[in-house]
DNA sequence: TTCATTTGACTACACTTGTAGTCGAATGTA
DNA sequence: TACATTCGACTACAAGTGTAGTCAAATGAA
C-alpha cells in the first residue's frame, strides 16, 4: 500500500498528465532517472497492483492514470513523516527546514498567509 | 547510511539517554515496540556499523551511544522529505499538515515566532 | 507477407529491512 | 565449583525494493 521512491517518480508524471502510456512515462523520466523501460514498466504494473494506478486500454497499450489524487498522497506521506520524525510538530520541522537550507522568499509569504488564514 | 524505521525508534531511545546498554535500549522499547531482546542488538549492530551509534565497553557488555546528533539528523531527514516530495517547497508541507490533521495552537505560536525571526 | 519493434506478463536477482534464532564465551549465583 | 543467564557475533529468512531480462503476441514497416 506503500508508495516507493522509485514509484513515487512515476506517480509524479501521472500526476502531471494523466493517461500515459509505458513509453510515454518512459521517455518523460529519461532525462532524470536513467532507467530501462523495462524498469518503467516494472514500477507501472507494481503501482496498479497496489491500486495507486488505474488503466485504460488503448489498442496494444495500456494508458495509465492516477488512483490517488497527489494532494491525498502527500497529506498523507506529510503526516507519516512528521509523525515518526517530529513526534507529529510541525513547527520543529518547518524550523529544520530553514535552519539547514534556508527558506525561499515564497516559502516564507506562503507561509504567513498561511498562518493568517489558521488563525481565523 | 540510511537510518530506517526501526532503527530510528533505537536511536531516540540513546538520544534522550546517551550510554545505555543492549538490555536499557530494549527496557526503554518494550512497552511501545514489542521487539525480543535479539531484534533489538541487531538494530543496535547495524547502527554500529552503519556509523550511526559509537560502542565503550563496560565490561560484559558494550555501552551505545550517537555517533551523530539528533539535530543533524532530522535536519537532513526534513531536507530529504520535503526534496522527495514538495520539491523542496516547505509551505506546501505545512499546509497539507494544516488541511490534514490540524496543527496545534503550540504550532501556530511557534510557526510565527519562527517566521519572524526569518524576516529579519 | 516477412521481419523488426513494442507491449504487457512473468521471471530474476541482489540488497535492504523487520524480526529473531543459535552459539561459544563471560559472568553471576548457589 | 556447577549451572543459569546474558553478551555480542553470526546466521536465517520472508517481504519489499531497485533494476532489468525473457517471451509470446500484437503491430507496424517494407
Amino acid at each position: 500500500m506503500d508508495i516507493t521512491d522509485a514509484e513515487l517518480e512515476v506517480m509524479k508524471v501521472l500526476w502531471a498528465s494523466p493517461g500515459q502510456s509505458a513509453a510515454d512515462v518512459h521517455g518523460k523520466l529519461e532525462p532524470s532517472q536513467n532507467w530501462s523501460r523495462q524498469t518503467v514498466k516494472t514500477l507501472l504494473s507494481r503501482l496498479v497492483e497496489k491500486g495507486a494506478l488505474s488503466t485504460t486500454s488503448a489498442g496494444r497499450a495500456f494508458l495509465y492514470t492516477p488512483a490517488i489524487a497527489r494532494d491525498a498522497y502527500e497529506t498523507r506521506a506529510a503526516s507519516r513523516f512528521v509523525d515518526k520524525v517530529f513526534s507529529g510538530r510541525a513547527a520543529p520541522l518547518v524550523a529544520h527546514l530553514a535552519d539547514g537550507r534556508g527558506l525561499s522568499e515564497d516559502d516564507i509569504a506562503e507561509l504567513e498567509a498561511l498562518l493568517e488564514r489558521l488563525k481565523s
